[in-house]
DNA sequence: ACCGCCCGAATTGCATGCAGTTCTAGCTGT
DNA sequence: ACAGCTAGAACTGCATGCAATTCGGGCGGT
């Protein structure tokens, strides 16, 4: 893994932060956060043993990356991205990449290529496991690759809209997600070893392309949008009995 | 103002925050605070009135754009991006404002086109003034125009990375700066308005790619470079290590 | 003069405290 | 029983205080 460097790349890392950040992030990718949830100060703080000031903070990045909303006087929840925020995403991200993969193409080192062949075979090792560790192999497959243009502007912006993505799929896909994509980042690979950029822009274009219509199915009728309407069916049956609360107090 | 959507978006605005925020980025864009000025948490708290709580918090989210940079213990600094990252930069930029025009083109309304034409002639009236402004004006182009596809992601990434590019402008780059630029943005207006899709895509890209390398000039020299990161590539025999690095060379 | 060393001032890292706002649950009136 | 109301809990917004670290300049050695 890369994440050995003195000066750790993007932004910052005011260490106590930034380690709310990733746990904060990774919770929230692997759906352990599902959209919606909440954040309290004081429960991040107690949990991670800081004062409110650092998970605050910690929000504050966060939100900065669109992982999180943040609205004035409330407590802060895990972003709940609309349809057409997520399909938006994804376009960004497909551009993103393709500019990744032009950058790579036939300008990979030998160790470079064996991580990745790495990652790939974790990828389809964690096939078997829970569903969300494979969506997050996924995801690190694409950092991964940014990651070796060694542009920290790029390395940035393809993580944050890829973790976008991530929390996309899990409001909008079905359970199956990453079948035959394992083999689409081997394809990818191969033709970046290749050096045949075309052909990888159109690989990553279409892997990226597919993961996208594959998961966000239907456009509805009147643009599916708000939570206000996601609820709408379950509408009735909340008429009959009480809404579930999380059991937040339950923790201490 | 085309303030359309009833939260305004965009991360967190928790008030005095994103005012500090929004003060500091154009002043770091209009280059009364060049890259490296430093920005002491007490100074910045006391200069807007509040405290270095609040301060600090909006260094933070500076950060994360990648206007400041952060580093433990040490005062924040206006960012100064390599020669390298402001070419990525732009690269990133190229890629993001053309989805913007592919997603505009032919969809203005007619509120929309008239207040592009009224904002490019507001450029044409500051074109004797400072040049801060004038560089600031073309830059808001770039985000107003984000801002109509009404895709709170997109306008975020372009924000961001027209904010990057704009500060690397003013290290980098000679005075004189947006000449044709004004016209180029008619020209970019016009082809939206006609509806020609390739055709404004092309002149965006062109548009871009023109302001980069007139910007970007030297390749390899170094310019407004620090005398660390030229020394870097010594420190190594210093140290009295071998110099076994080729990876990071071999990316340019 | 030039180098490193050391100590005080400046500055950040973080926790805590208080005030204001929102949320929740219990209570009252009809 | 039920809608509306109200008080208290929960939570955020922000400032301040203290410990730890860095910065900057004077001092002695060579």
């Amino acid at each position: 893994m890369a994440g050995r460097d003195r000066t750790s790349k993007t932004a910052e890392s005011t260490d106590k932060v930034s380690v709310i950040c990733r746990a904060l992030r990774r919770a929230i990718i692997e759906q352990a956060l599902e959209p919606g949830a909440k954040l309290p100060e004081d429960s991040l703080g107690e949990r991670f043993g800081v004062s409110r000031t650092i998970a605050r903070h910690a929000l504050g990045q966060l939100a900065a990356e669109g992982l999180v909303e943040l609205r004035r006087n409330r407590i802060a929840v895990v972003a709940t991205p609309s349809w057409q925020e997520a399909r938006d995403a994804f376009d960004i991200r497909i551009e993103l990449e393709r500019l990744v993969v032009r950058q790579l193409a036939g300008k990979l080192t030998k160790p470079q290529i064996a991580e990745l062949t790495a990652h790939v075979d974790a990828e389809d090792r964690a096939r078997d496991g829970a569903d969300a560790v494979s969506i997050r192999l996924a995801t690190e497959f694409h950092i991964l690759l940014a990651h070796m243009t060694s542009s920290p502007i790029l390395v940035r912006y393809v993580s944050e809209v890829a973790y976008r993505c991530c929390l996309t799929l899990s409001l909008y896909s079905r359970p199956h997600s990453s079948e035959c994509a394992i083999n689409e980042h081997r394809a990818i690979i191969a033709a970046l070893v290749k050096g045949d950029v075309a052909k990888a822009m159109e690989l990553m274009h279409h892997h990226l392309d597919s993961v996208a219509t594959r998961a966000l199915v239907a456009p509805s009728p009147q643009r599916g949008r708000d939570l206000l309407d996601i609820l709408a069916p379950y509408a009735d049956e909340a008429s009959g009995e009480k809404v579930v609360k999380l059991p937040k107090a339950a923790r201490r």
